[in-house]
DNA sequence: TAATACATATACCGGTCGGTGTACTTCGTG
DNA sequence: CACGAAGTACACCGACCGGTATATGTATTA
């Protein structure tokens, strides 16, 4: 018994924390309804297909995980080598979980190998908010290529997600955050 | 149709192409049966359940990539430091393909929530050769720490083969690359 | 030659998949 | 109050899921 008018976002909440959870394709309309406190009817009153639910559900995830990102590091340092750095602190919590699931947007594109899939471009996006939230810090630094350096620690980043999704564990971030340090004071010495 | 005693073989080869292309959840043994040649009753004389005929495929899978990737590095080059850095351009090669599907036991992990899946074991040990076959290379090079040194060249391409997955190209081989060179000849040089 | 192991074809099991049809109730608003 | 939108309950669809039963054929080997 859901409230009035919120049964959509009760859906895709659900429908957010499920996919979180157990991937998209492991995951059931009749079980997104069911933990919306709905049912599979009102679902496709509000969403054409699982698909478009799915892809919806992403873009909210992406735009909370962003915030929620941001506020993070923010909290952690006001520099943007600090920002950078909090960046593997930070993810590196979340892999050292036993049940670590790693990035719920990787995971969906390997879930769907239809690049005409509607969540495709949504993985996409977010990756490329990722990539625009570190270049704005590594261009703060003073190195002669911020774009390169963005995508390299983004590189790190994916890496300690991907490792750890594996084998959990803090090391991936320990490791790739050192070298992470060791190719900002690199690109510093150049500049 | 399927030669005496080549059923089981059959079988194998089937699943290791359709888990690469699929993913595990995605292939039913239907398909797998349907692919080899044979039926699905065969299918279940000669292993036990889906589950163990997933994780026999991936370490049959493991172990010829193992086979093919030494060989195709050692083709490239002969001191440890440039097999090191033809591996970014052998991952970069496959990454670069627009229907680019990542790694089978990244996949394989994100697709099987439950740890206890008899197929974890096997991505953690194709993980695990993955780094000997770095710690090996990195411990000709006269640096401090070849351990660590192996473990951050190792999320490095595992960061190119999860960025590739989302956004495939070229891109992200080639700026791992140059970052695996600053880490080797900082280290180098620190030693 | 007879026995046995391997493979075949085909049908079946209960359960779940994404998606729909239909009829009923509840609510906010004109 | 009356109307229409929103939500509910529930049965249903064809297809597929992992896994099994049964019965037949065939090649190797003792």
């Amino acid at each position: 018994m859901v409230p009035r008018g919120t049964a959509r976002s009760s859906l895709l909440a659900s429908a957010v924390d499920l996919i979180a959870a157990h991937g998209v394709n492991a995951v059931g309309v009749d079980a997104i309804a069911d933990r919306a406190g709905t049912t599979k009817r009102t679902l496709y009153q509000h969403f054409a297909s699982k698909d478009a639910l799915v892809a919806e559900a992403l873009s909210a995830n992406s735009t909370t995980w962003h915030e929620r990102v941001s506020a993070a590091v923010a909290a952690r340092a006001e520099d943007p080598e600090g920002q950078l750095l909090a960046l593997f602190d930070l993810i590196g919590e979340d892999a050292a979980r036993p049940a670590y699931r790693g990035c719920v947007f990787v995971n969906a594109a390997a879930d769907l190998p239809d690049p005409a899939h509607p969540a495709r471009p949504v993985a996409s996006r977010h990756k490329q908010r990722l990539l625009d939230f570190l270049t704005e810090r590594t261009s703060r630094l003073g190195v002669r290529d911020p774009q390169r350096l963005a995508r390299q620690i983004k590189v790190l980043l994916e890496g300690v997600v991907a490792t750890a999704l594996v084998d959990p564990g803090p090391q991936p971030a320990q490791d790739a955050r050192a070298a992470a340090e060791i190719l900002i004071m690199t690109e510093k010495g150049a500049s």
